[in-house]
DNA sequence: CAAGCTATTGCATACGTATGCAATATGCAA
DNA sequence: TTGCATATTGCATACGTATGCAATAGCTTG
């Protein structure tokens, strides 16, 4: 055992001793803005090195009241949106001093014990990018006071501060693409059925069809899971009026579509169907794939949430706010191209309908 | 500056009152195995429950010098295998009562800002999952008395505990492998040059073509990222001399090798050239690229990793420990298949060479 | 030179909980 | 009945930090 220091934290008092100051000039010196003078402060600071003392952030917390910490509540990682969406979200807050509590791999439906945790933690803000558990949860954590913005889904009423996108539009968008391209028997693979993203998405894609004069659109649900939209595909695409253009409600669900229609059913993508996804994310982008997908500005996203959550956790307003971007249809290969309307903007090419 | 809203907080001492108990009764009904008469309990658990109590994890960390907390330091999530981790880690520290503080997104090379942050919390363990930071780290978490576990990699000297699977043995199949295929031109794509992981595989890669009279052997680098893999792949790739087989340092990269393979060089795999990777992750599953590739156990190295931590935690004692898994070599259809020694285990075929 | 002001410092206390210790209540045996 | 062991309970304190308040030092202004 050479000279390891043990479990014994240094305290601030220790440091204090040491410098031969006051507890309080130790608190000051390492308080951004605090009534303190270069000289004693430089004095704490060559004797708290010396100890390598650092500022012990439990006890602040109590006293603050604050505990720079941000939850976030994320379901599942499988969908490579998700851990794009973590990633940059613990730059930002690292950016903004704060940690980031993270609760995933959840048992199913149980928000409780969730729930339970970010209260004792008394975490400063909550980030929900899960699924199921969110308008729950949400409701009693802003009952709570906690500021919490909803990622990428929004609830029925409108009391919790969201980031979105214009996922109505996106189905639109999605379906003015595929008739445009001539397509004449429509699918869905849903996500989700109670998950506001998948029915907004929907309904915008039912919107234009039925403008067109298509009712019957065939849906099956994929749960945004992969096995799932593997199942519904197969269902889907063995009826004999398989339809010839699918929109699948992401893009994680939609490579594995796109599995099932070419290896498993041996269908050609896109001569024998068009597939169209959302998110734009990695392996949509990928050459076996190249997905023609709405992406959906995840970067934006990410800031906004951070932005909405430093301003409501600073001013203690926790007025609801909800944050709408756009995206764009991003074309690839999986859908047959319309003959006109795809431009290319910025060295992508992208579904601009003239109206 | 923040003229925020004070927060609820229901206090223990509140508790107390409404149940007519002292505050040291409250205490007591939420610790499990206190000494406590049961009506006492029933009592507080009910004014509790009226006043919507929880206990301060904060101030109790304080007391009890235990935070409760994991922190998972994980530079990158783009690569499959991380989020599988990270769900798990979740999932089985949730069940331990433990919290998961993440890191991730970090500027390069930085370590200093996350250590910091680490004994600020005072965090009762740490898992480092990430890459070129860990060997700093977890010499000064290691010294600090913080029970640490490298997750998938190690350091020189083995002071730290880890968790890992035998990677040379997996460098040395693989070449076994490409070999019994009846391959003649062997390349390899490294990850980071500095990681163990990557150093182990070469080297067992390496030991076995060699003692079958390969000596030379084309390495390019491609850091464990996507568009480092393609870079490294076009160079590769592209040479009069180019090898018809093909060990790529991880699926990450694989499958980003056989994007560039087929549809930039239009190559056919494995015709053209036999491509194995290794992790045996997601996107190398599916059926658009079906890597051959060596598994790593990560559910049962993820478990591993919880209990070095708790046992370290729990008995004060950070002895390194170092546990070591096996995988497999999971034979898909991007490298050629060799005459014999494949069969058919649990309905994964896998390569075992007769010895 | 005095008076007044500002910058700096230390003292004392508070944050919410856990726990050693002493005090009390309860149960049992004699 | 008494005495003793055991189960509960409350009191007081400690954890490590931040901060209002009063005291002091240093400086400016007249």
């Amino acid at each position: 055992m050479d000279g390891g220091v043990k479990k014994t934290g240094v305290t601030s008092s220790q440091v204090a001793q040491r410098a031969g100051v006051s507890q309080s000039a130790v608190s000051r010196s390492f308080t951004p803005g605090a009534s303190i003078s270069p000289e004693t402060r430089a004095k704490v600071l060559a004797a708290a090195k010396e100890l390598g003392y650092r500022p012990n952030a439990i006890a602040r917390s109590l006293i603050t009241n604050r505990s720079r910490i941000v939850a976030v509540v994320m379901a599942y990682l499988d969908n490579l949106f998700y851990p794009d969406v973590l990633e940059q979200l613990g730059r930002l807050l690292a950016k903004e001093d704060y940690r980031l509590l993270l609760f995933t791999g959840l048992a199913g439906g149980d928000s409780d014990p969730v729930f339970d945790q970010l209260m004792q933690y008394r975490v400063d803000g909550i980030v929900l990018a899960s699924t199921s558990l969110s308008s729950e949860l949400s409701e009693e954590c802003a009952a709570a006071g906690i500021p919490v913005v909803l990622f990428n889904r929004t609830t029925e009423r409108d009391a919790v501060s969201s980031v979105t996108t214009h996922n109505r539009e996106g189905g639109r968008r999605v379906a003015e693409y595929l008739l445009a391209g001539g397509h004449r028997r429509f699918g869905y693979i849903a996500g989700l059925e109670s998950s506001s993203t998948n029915r907004d998405r929907l309904a915008g894609y039912r919107e234009v069809l039925g403008e067109a004069g298509h009712k019957d659109i065939l849906v099956e649900v994929g749960n945004y899971d992969r096995a799932g939209a593997q199942a519904a595909a197969r269902k889907l695409l063995s009826r004999p009026d398989r339809p010839d253009a699918l929109f699948v409600a992401n893009d994680h669900m939609a490579v594995a579509v796109m599995d099932v229609a070419r290896y498993e059913l041996g269908l050609s993508v896109p001569e024998d169907i068009s597939i169209v996804g959302y998110d734009d994310v990695g392996p949509a982008q990928w050459d076996a794939y190249g997905v023609t997908s709405m992406s959906q500005p995840h970067r934006r996203m990410v800031e906004a949430t951070v932005e909405v959550l430093m301003s409501q956790i600073s001013s203690g307003e926790i007025a609801a706010e909800h944050r709408v971007f756009s995206g764009e249809l991003i074309v690839r290969t999986s859908a047959r191209l319309p003959p006109s309307g795809v431009v290319e903007v910025e060295g992508r090419k992208v579904f601009r309908p003239e109206r």
